[in-house]
DNA sequence: TGTACATCAGTGAACGCGCGTTCACTGATGTAC
DNA sequence: TGTACATCAGTGAACGCGCGTTCACTGATGTAC
């Protein structure tokens, strides 16, 4: 005969295994009030998650690895088995990053009319996500780790390969009247430098504060005035 | 009689009140090996100055009130009678930033042909405060303290007010194509951003890393195309 | 000019804290037979 | 299908550390007389 225990494992197992992969287990252990698990199943994954949750919620110097480790219920060793050490988890984070970065610069290109908007949208994206992750934001950007972590700069790098790829495209389409890296030196300086204000909350701009859509429209013409043919 | 301890008080007090207000202390301990002075003498401006160092060598994860006073040669208490907290003395050290920000955008503004020269070297001031001070400048935009700090926000401001007012000047000339606050988010964005991606490193342009003046100069046509009339 | 004394700046020892990291361990997993 | 066993993920206790902050103290300063 099973045990409860071994029965509840085997649930725990199928669930997991189905086409939901959302982990059952805390389901499973409401509604038994049974035993914790002992595994995990997506340390890793989750520990990223508590991670940028904590450090969205208080910032770089009130994010430690025992904190994140207790929001998941998992003793302070736990998340040695998945990173090296502190260092690895915030490069984890800043590289995820740098690619959600790059994705969300690239995510509504398709259907834009011409290159000048493509840009516009590129640059929404930005300010997006940077007010979406402040915190992360700034350590993808401030943070230097110690030793160096593969993929982090290439991930750094893609992103800003995502903005060059759209100007080369107005290149291309013979819209540019200057050289793509001066373009490129421009309109990425005027987006950053946006995105670090608004998130620091110095664009005393209107009441209530505007979206990011809404300020990078008001810079879009301006930039564009500046880099494109007219 | 006089002791020796006396006779070094009467010299010191002499220094200090002398044309020379460089503190002597450390001159007289070498010159007789005495017993090191009690007081400092002027700690408050050697605990910012020596906190900012620390703060440039180590990231702001390494400077602790503690480090501090150890490199003043004094005891971990000591601070306490000049800041409340290790938040007070971050605070001030933003403040005087923002202080010397605004001094350097406006000192070279004598002399300049006309509104456009004098954004550039506005431009250029803020572009070498940053690289001169890149752990200051993060601290300056990234840090918000606990509790707020009077006199901090209106540094900001203030240093913002600096271009506003370069922009105000331009408008009066007639330069403009926009208005102040649109030419002021652009200008301001792009100087700031690329502050940003050159204390990052993060600016590809070439080998060597051109210097600030450099990397203004290479914008400054473009930002000027966006908000200047042709 | 010399003396007494209140004020103030720094001492030094102590506090409790949370942190990163290590390590011998144990419970669960999944594979070979 | 059932069993033995190697592998692996998490446990829990412990470590040493540096930190921010407090406090009763003392040495130096400068002022009133």
């Amino acid at each position: 005969m099973y045990s409860l225990y071994t029965l509840m494992y085997t649930a725990f197992t199928f669930n997991v295994n189905s086409v939901y992969n959302e982990p059952m287990i805390k389901l499973q252990s409401n509604m038994l009030c049974a035993k914790k698990a002992y595994h995990h199943g997506e340390l890793r994954e989750s520990l990223l998650e508590a991670a940028e949750a904590l450090l969205e919620k208080d910032g770089p110097a009130g994010l430690s690895l025992r904190k994140v480790g207790r929001q998941l219920g998992v003793t302070p060793g736990a998340p040695y088995r998945h990173f090296e050490d502190k260092d690895a988890l915030l490069a984890a984070l800043a590289t995820e990053g740098f690619q959600k970065l790059r994705a969300v610069m690239l995510a509504d290109q398709e259907g834009a009319p011409d290159g000048k908007e493509r840009l516009r949208r590129a640059g929404v994206g930005y300010l997006q996500f940077a007010s979406a992750h402040p915190e992360l934001f700034r350590l993808m950007f401030g943070w230097m780790p110690a030793r160096d972590v593969p993929g982090l700069c290439e991930a750094g790098d893609a992103a800003f390969a995502a903005l060059q790829g759209v100007l080369e495209g107005c290149e291309e389409e013979g819209l540019l009247s200057r050289s793509v890296s001066e373009a490129g030196l421009l309109a990425w300086s005027a987006v950053h430098g946006a995105a670090f204000l608004s998130i620091d909350d110095r664009l005393k701009l209107e009441e209530p504060a505007p979206d990011s859509e809404c300020i990078l429209n008001m810079m879009h013409d301006s930039i564009w005035s500046g880099i494109g043919k007219r």
